[in-house]
DNA sequence: GCCAAACGATACAGATCGGTATACTTCTTC
DNA sequence: GAAGAAGTATACCGATCTGTATCGTTTGGC
């Protein structure tokens, strides 16, 4: 293993163990006997515990809305279908056998101070999902495009918590169903022209 | 204090350190010390730290239930408008300046194997609140109340999730009227009758 | 008022925690 | 190929973890 690969490998390895036991649950001893490493090495990367977990979540967070863009983006070119499609690529995420709810409420869930370091990297990881879905709403030109965003965000909590729980993946596409029904019912700014203008018609 | 108290006064303390520092990172000897008590007394009464936590989380499942039934119940008898109400109550616990999040969540998030005991009573929970959002949906005549019951679920744990993060009450308000925007469109097994039959107007 | 149960206080066990120190080896790079 | 950075292995540190043992004191029920 070439050197730059070790702290993307510790990574890897602390992300899946923080996944599967938790964040105080997993200790540094398992990280490193996981990941076939010294424990100096460890902390040649990485000053703390902390800082780990930090970086950990740094990356997947990249990871995760670099994923649900390029899975969102090559699906539909349509705005509305696009807000649409996040259900679609969060059932993905959770159907993984792996799943065991979202790493970043997790996080928060067990540093719940609001100046902890860790809580406040979760809480900028939903900043960010929310900016997209924000995005999106804007291209789909609704009148209110905060307010659907916080919508669609709402349910996507909701649908991984509740996934979270029942371990399985059908409060995605309840999730979707909603989501549906209620930008149906929304104001758009200027009404979807038919018959093409870069996507297909909006949502029935 | 009677020694009957003191295994009621143990448990306040603990759901209290729990919901304030997480499970794994509340000590046992934090517990005791904030109760004011000695370690053997806590081990007399309780076997282990994870029979603290079922039955901490057993008092605090009882405990929100009844909260939320007693609130629904005298704040209206109209079916319809007993399921929104539950997105008001849920706003009232929010707003609590201890409010860090759902603790059976966060419990689940700790303690994420599906056969601990810790995340099947966090489960038996949401199944709980679940058949009660049932109830008031076949109460309200709606033609599927098991979807109905789900959809409910999911807008409450999107409005809980989201109110963790940004420590905020707003998305219970959303979500009320997420809430009230589906169920006016739902099928009804019997349209309400005019005029009076137990309960107030539908909602609109 | 006696007795047993429950309490408080403290010390301790054994394991594990995050993190450091040391000494040796293996790469990478000039 | 020398030098220095980064790796491994292991021992160790002090703190903390859950849980137990000991022992003296308090208390409730008969």
């Amino acid at each position: 293993m070439r050197r730059s690969e070790i702290r993307d490998h510790l990574l890897d390895t602390a992300l899946r163990l923080f996944n599967q036991y938790g964040y105080h649950a997993t200790g540094i001893d398992l990280i490193i006997a996981e990941a076939g490493v010294a424990k100096t090495t460890l902390y040649r990367h990485f000053e703390t515990k902390e800082d780990l977990i930090l970086a950990a979540l740094e990356r997947r967070d990249e990871e995760d809305r670099n994923a649900m863009r390029a899975f969102v983006e090559q699906r539909t070119g349509d705005p509305v279908e696009r807000l649409l499609a996040t259900f679609d690529f969060l059932e993905t995420t959770v159907r993984d056998k792996q799943f065991r709810g979202c790493m970043f409420m997790s996080a928060a869930a067990e540093h719940k101070d609001t100046v902890d370091p860790v809580f406040r990297a979760s809480l900028m990881h939903k900043r960010l999902a929310l900016a997209y879905f924000e995005e999106l709403a804007h291209a789909a030109r609704f009148a209110e495009p905060k307010r659907i965003a916080a919508e669609i965000n709402l349910l996507h909590e909701g649908a991984v918590a509740v996934a979270q729980i029942t371990r399985i993946a059908e409060p995605t596409r309840e999730a979707k169903r909603m989501a549906r029904q209620l930008l149906a019912a929304e104001e758009r700014l200027t009404p979807p022209t038919r018959g093409g203008d870069g996507g297909e018609r909006t949502a029935r």
